[in-house]
RNA sequence: CGGGGCAUAGUGCAACGGUAGCACGAGUGCUUUGGGAGCACUUAGUCCCAGUUCGAAUCUGGGUGCCCCGACCA
């Protein structure tokens, strides 16, 4: 990708209305563009770190036998009269359409996905499944704040598993736990993202979150120091000791939820009749869990948790690209390296972004901190005059030369992690 | 939804009720090139609607928008 051909541009300061560190320096580096509060687009730098995350989910979900689907936005208003949550659920976005009939955009889609189900499934020789879609979603919040943090409108991953009985239901939340560790992991959050006991499960006594520690979180957890077990401060109260191991040592934190899995158990299947004939001909309702992610508010997190006085500091397996090539001055040999060199990263697979710019060297090198991409490459004079590139990761101070003949090597420190 | 703050050029800031200015950006030209370069010229603005006043960016009323605190948060 050719820098020269962005079309955002960086900002030299940082915007004046947004004082959280993930709105601010996603905007100053054009990552996403604010068109209302809580609104965002995604521009192009953006859209790569958001459809890096959406991968790693979406790996994790076929993993664990999510079959990807897509379901509409826009859902009539009966099906939301069926459980009820028409009334209920004050941040529903509800609209008028032709002949002034009903509408909802999704907010959730239990309402869509549980007569989907009913559709397929007969007998206990269906079950269990899960299907899952990343999609837009719409909730009316009162207050959108911190930048992706809490949007109106926000991607969200929700899977949705269907199950003949609880002891079924319960084995596949432990999987879905499991993979939901895993995609944290790899987002770069682990060691700080832990998981969170919380209200709101309807067939079980707790609901799970995933809570990464943050100042710039909404949320109080606190986490048991036997266990590594949190539990969120809504039920704190009720819940002195861990609901793991028994311990009442726990460290308070402030925390972003960037994931949340409730066991539904029959909540949804009995109101839209989502029964099953198990072995002997009897007639049982589905069993339910749902499992939910926010893609783009795991990007906030990612900025809030990872980021300097510079910039971001994009972690491997998220970053819009893997190295960030600089050619410094405008020497036309320096240029030529730059350029082949691009070349041969492209051929061998690279994801680089080429700062080709007509800019000084001070320029390149405060848009290379801001934008974060974790390798760093520099052709310039000085370089070339030892036949070599300079490399750094962004998340350390040291530089290192790599021969310019030595390509097996620069493609090896690429390739490797930094050590934080 | 309660409370607070803010709203001036693309961005960040100034301007006592009296000619809207500065820096960066952008454009042209020349010079420059390892941590946001220099000179010259150019470009571009008072959120909206009323009111007060000879005169409003500035005062008053209303509206809208954004941010923050709280409440809310399948």
């Amino acid at each position: 990708m050719l820098q020269s051909k962005l079309f955002t541009k960086t900002l030299r300061e940082p915007p004046k209305d947004e004082v959280s560190a993930n709105a601010s320096l996603l905007d100053r580096a054009g990552f996403i563009d604010k068109l209302a509060a809580g609104i965002y687009s995604f521009l192009p730098l953006g859209w790569r770190v958001l459809n890096k995350i959406q991968n790693i989910i979406r790996e994790e979900m076929n993993i664990i036998g999510g079959q990807e689907i897509l379901m509409p936005v826009l859902h009539p208003k009966e099906n939301w009269m069926r459980t009820g949550r028409w009334k209920t659920l004050d941040v529903l976005f509800k609209m008028k359409g032709a002949e002034d009939k009903d509408f909802v955009l999704g907010a959730t889609h239990e309402e869509v996905v549980t007569p989907l189900a009913k559709k397929f499934v007969f007998s206990y020789k269906d079950l269990p499944f899960a299907v899952f879609q990343i999609q837009d979603k719409f909730r009316n919040e009162p207050r959108a704040k911190s930048g992706l943090l809490r949007t109106r409108e926000f991607l969200m991953k929700d899977l949705y598993s269907f199950h003949p009985d609880e002891k079924d239901l319960d084995d596949y939340y432990e999987k879905a736990k499991d993979a939901y560790f895993k995609i944290f992991e790899r987002c770069g959050l682990k060691g700080k993202t832990y998981l969170t006991a919380a209200s709101g499960g309807t067939f079980s006594k707790y609901s799970h979150e995933f809570q990464t520690i943050s100042e710039a979180g909404e949320d109080k957890i606190f986490i048991c120091q036997n266990c590594d077990l949190a539990v969120n401060s809504e039920i704190k109260s009720e819940t002195p000791a861990c609901p793991g191991c028994d311990s009442s040592d726990f460290k308070e934190e402030q925390a972003i939820e960037v994931g949340n899995i409730f066991k539904l158990g029959t909540k949804f299947s009995v109101p839209f009749e989502l029964n099953y004939r198990d072995a002997s001909g009897g007639e049982k309702p589905v069993v339910m869990g749902c499992y939910g992610i926010g893609p783009a508010r795991l990007m906030g997190a990612i900025v809030e948790v990872s980021h300097d006085d510079k910039g971001i500091i994009w972690p491997q397996e998220v970053a819009p690209l893997n190295a960030h090539l600089l050619a410094l001055g405008e020497n036309e040999s320096v240029k030529k390296e730059a350029e082949a060199l691009y070349k041969k990263l492209i051929e061998a697979g690279a994801e680089v972004l080429y700062d080709d710019r007509d800019a000084s060297p001070g320029e390149k090198f405060a848009d290379a901190d801001l934008v974060g991409i974790p390798n760093r490459i520099i052709v310039s004079e000085k370089t070339l005059e030892k036949d070599s590139l300079e490399v750094k990761k962004r998340s350390e101070k040291q530089v290192q030369l790599v021969k310019l003949n030595d390509f097996k090597n620069l493609i090896e420190f690429i390739s490797s992690p930094a050590s934080d």
